[in-house]
RNA sequence: GGCGCGGUAGCCAAGUGGUAAGGCAGAGGUCUGCAAAACCUUUAUUCGGCGGUUCGAUCCCGCCCCGCGCCUCCA
């Protein structure tokens, strides 16, 4: 089966090629970084990540767009809270976004674009579109006007007809023609950033950001564009206008959404107040993985409900099959191959691919690895396991790994370092053969206390980090 | 009201027109000096409700109930 995706234009599930070459053209919309981004926001990012890995997979090159909103209404407004300048501010909250994405072990996109950095591309387009009558200036400000773009709401599948009005209709502070149109250029106002043009000082709105950034880096017509659920309308439906506007061509040709997280049954966000950043779940003890795995685990297009109980089950998941990996290392096997694991272990990435080529179904995929590790370590019980097909389940693994990236530890620490607890365990089996139990248990508890759990298997002592 | 998504075991959740993946928790067992850990086995006659289509529906259609999202900023 063809690697396909769901695409929420057309509402189908579609093949997926590149238009031009071997290459994906991909924009996805980054932060706002007016304060730390929460876990649910990180559901997407991890979304956008999964989708990179299996991309690149897939054998293909990425070309990949992030933005980061470095200006808009909430970023001055808590900047002047705090008395810092709008780069102060936003710095730090940037730095925090890409430190949390790190730990969550997310790939950094091509290129990272900041908002404030690409003005001249904004007032570009917004000529383009003036120049296409498209826009109308009102108080200063200029906006779109979506009665020149018929095709409107082609992607949130909404019918606008109902609101086309000539009449003025206030909305906000703004002054607009159209309830529907959207600001393109706010007009400077007193305290605020600005940036000067040949259409009057002042600052860009959302929306015409992502349209000039992705356009600049990627060409007219992008491979896929991707967000949270949420941004569908207006913020997409809006790219769509205004890039569809300037080169009469298709703007992207997949566009894909992730679903929210929700907590206690509605969306996490920052207005609810209902959620969790990286750093709380950090500071409760959880590991990065851990969140990752749990985000990663359920399919993008489902909501997926956040709880502690599927934290630790996520953890635990993943120390299964740590576990396992661990028994494949220190295991002693006869030698010679197993053909039937032989092909178990290619019917598993088989499966594994194949889910993941049906529009990134993870919870699918992860199935065919657990099914996998059940029955080698079945095979390993029964002493059917042999040398050579090791290394397959190694494989095996590192094919799941490409695309999830929990197995290594994110601590490696710890007091003690691997010879000082391999020095302990000498320590104990020496205590042990000569019977003296206590002494033997005495070390066990010390190193269960350290962190270090002691497994006594038919193959000798085994160890790992709690 | 419009548009969109969903309701599957205690929890998180796959999935298919032919009789229910996987993970966690629970129960039993194997191993062990004991333990822990690990591993194995096991856990839904049933997929929100009612009709319909069909030889057969959890999966298709209709209606209803419930939850969620977007329609203003929002991952």
């Amino acid at each position: 089966m063809a690697l396909r995706f769901y695409n929420t234009l057309t509402q189908e599930l579609e093949d997926f090629h590149p238009l031009v070459d071997n290459t994906v053209r991909m924009y996805t919309c980054g932060p706002t970084v007016y304060n730390f981004v929460h876990i649910g926001n990180f559901r997407t990012f991890t979304f956008q990540d999964i989708l990179r890995r299996w991309l690149s997979y897939r054998g293909y090159e990425l070309n990949h767009v992030m933005n980061v909103t470095d200006v808009d209404d909430k970023i001055i407004i808590n900047a002047d809270k705090e008395r810092k300048s709008i780069e102060d501010y936003t710095a730090l909250y940037t730095k925090a976004f890409f430190e949390d994405a790190a730990a969550l072990r997310l790939q950094q996109p091509e290129h990272v674009s900041k908002a404030t950095e690409h003005i001249p591309m904004m007032v570009k387009a917004i000529e383009e579109l003036t120049a296409k009558g498209c826009t109308y200036t009102s108080e200063g400000s200029t906006y779109f006007r979506i009665g020149s773009f018929p095709p409107y709401g082609k992607l949130s599948h909404n019918d606008f007809s109902g609101m086309r009005t000539g009449a003025r209709v206030d909305v906000d502070e703004y002054d607009k023609a159209d309830a529907r149109d959207f600001v393109l250029w706010k007009a400077r106002k007193e305290n605020e950033p600005a940036w000067d043009t040949p259409f009057g000082e002042g600052r860009p709105g959302w929306h015409i950001e992502c349209s000039a950034m992705a356009m600049h880096y990627l060409g007219d017509t992008l491979d896929i564009h991707a967000g949270g659920i949420d941004l569908v309308f207006p913020h997409h439906e809006n790219e769509i206008a205004q890039s569809e506007s300037i080169t009469r061509k298709p703007f992207s040709r997949f566009w894909l959404h992730s679903e929210h997280l929700h907590i206690e049954s509605q969306k996490m966000s920052k207005s609810l107040g209902n959620f969790y950043t990286l750093r709380d779940l950090l500071d409760l003890g959880y590991q990065p993985e851990t969140i990752r795995y749990l985000l990663a685990s359920v399919p993008h297009r489902k909501k997926l409900n956040f709880t502690f109980e599927g934290l630790k089950a996520a953890a635990k998941s993943i120390e299964r099959l740590r576990d396992f990996e661990l028994r494949l290392a220190s295991s002693k096997l006869s030698p010679g191959r197993n053909e039937e694991l032989t092909e178990r272990s290619e019917a598993a990435i088989r499966q594994f691919e194949e889910s993941m080529d049906d529009d990134l179904n993870t919870a699918e995929a992860l199935a065919a690895v657990f099914e996998y590790v059940r029955a080698m370590n079945t095979a390993l019980d029964d002493n059917l396991y042999l040398e050579e097909n090791r290394w397959e389940s190694a494989r095996v693994l590192e094919v799941f790994d490409s695309v999830f990236d929990v197995l290594k530890p994110t601590q490696s620490g710890g007091e003690l370092n691997d010879s000082d607890i391999e020095a302990k365990i000498e320590e104990r089996n020496q205590a042990r053969k000569a019977r003296d139990f206590k002494g033997a248990d005495a070390i066990r508890a010390a190193l269960m206390e350290k962190g270090i759990v002691l497994e006594d298997t038919k193959d000798g002592v085994r160890w790992k980090r709690k």
